[in-house]
DNA sequence: TCTTCTAGTTGCTCTGGAGCAATCACAAAC
DNA sequence: GTTTGTGATTGCTCCAGAGCAACTAGAAGA
């Protein structure tokens, strides 16, 4: 679904269409009929956020729902050992803080903190549940978005169980690459630390590290600090040992 | 929810409440008022299945929707490279193959198969779905339930990225036998083979075997062929290392 | 009773990758 | 230019648990 005009009841609308433009892409607000549409975000608040904050906390009250509008989130948790593991980036367009829509109270599963400086629109969990039994695609949306999450759980516990170290960092930096990189001379470049690598693939700063030098070696990836450039994305699939 | 009464405008109601009888709970139509209850049910196919028998396969179109009303099943998949993996037990009242409920038409994500002879309760796809548009109550469920299987695949994949072997063992031993497990004198018995414990704990069975003999030496389990007797479950959740 | 089949056992080896320690190196602050 | 802090590197050791092979032992059938 795109969004093709604000609400124009909204006092902010000229500031929001000015930064958001119009084409914002919504999984959660497709199929959704334009007057409907207009209604579901005019009863929405739109906030700014900071790269590096984190604004949803896992086990708090899940009281809002967040949709991305512009710059990309991404989920982590804490295990109770303190080990922090990044789940899933989440770009223009995506929600967070689904819990928000469950009908009975509950609280956020996990965290979700700014990558990069963003906006977004929230929605009070009595709002958006009541905008939800008004308009039920948005329920139907959301439960095809909480598949596909069950789907992506699965794919990660398969490659917990069955891939080994390497096959798990190069498929996170060939499939962050594909949907968060930005195009440089000779490759894709990511924005990432070898840490924060390693947290997403679940395997050990040390381990990312040297795999990250073999690949270098081999010239399927060129690094520095703070970041990673995909020079043969395919070439890191190969060797699959 | 419990059903208080069964359609006594379906020509096989008699048998069902025979083989059912009243009280049967199920979260997926929790809160649904007894005449809506009664036109979903009467929707429905009753259908006997053995124990062993696959009767949903991942990746085959989500064409139908089963509800447990006896017996007990399983979700399992197969990994790519051929790997058998026992997800979770299902009980009477529980649903599977949700995937059926989306919006649009797609595949079951895993496969489910029966552990102990059942009855099950099944519904089209067209059909459920249009007792969800008449009945929000059971979007509404079915986000629920969603939202409960994120929560134990999170709880999955915590338990994989830093549990031992012998804790992801015992976690499966205790909560199976909290579940499914049948009271005998002098603990709780389950019926499951090593193999089984094996692939639902992601060990080997080798492994499985070891721990199992420690805990039989240590007097917490006692082992039959294809079966475990938990005489003491807390004790096999000490000594983590 | 004997046979057969499959589940389970147990000693052994091997290795992926964790984890530590010491070191290096880039970037920002001074 | 120098300092400082943090990200990254690399050699090293270690071990949980995989995997194999050879074996044992219940259960079902002949």
């Amino acid at each position: 679904m795109t969004v093709r005009s604000w609400p124009t009841s909204n006092r902010r609308s000229a500031e929001r269409s000015s930064s958001l433009g119009d084409g914002l892409d919504s999984r959660f607000l497709e199929g959704l009929p334009t007057p409907d549409l207009e209604s579901v975000l005019a009863a929405a608040t739109r906030r700014r956020c900071l790269a590096n904050s984190v604004v949803v906390n896992q086990g708090d009250p899940a009281d809002y729902l967040f949709l991305i509008t512009k710059g990309c989130a991404r989920y982590f948790f804490v295990t109770p050992e303190g080990r922090k593991v990044l789940l899933h980036w989440l770009g223009a367009g995506e929600v967070f803080g689904g819990a928000a829509l469950l009908p009975r109270p509950s609280s956020y599963l996990v965290s979700t903190e700014i990558v990069t400086d963003s906006w977004v629109l929230v929605w009070r969990r009595k709002t958006i549940r009541e905008l939800a039994a008004r308009y039920p695609e948005l329920m139907e949306n959301a439960l095809s978005l909480a598949f596909d999450y069950l789907t992506l759980f699965l794919a990660a516990h398969v490659a917990l169980i069955s891939h080994s170290a390497r096959e798990r960092l190069a498929g996170v930096l060939v499939s962050l690459a594909d949907g968060f990189g930005q195009d440089v001379p000779g490759g894709v470049k990511l924005v990432i630390t070898n840490e924060e690598l390693a947290n997403a693939a679940n395997v050990t700063p040390f381990t990312a590290s040297r795999l990250l030098s073999e690949w270098q070696r081999s010239g399927a990836v060129a690094k520095s600090r703070g970041g990673v450039v995909l020079r043969a994305p395919h070439r890191l699939l190969l060797h699959k040992v």
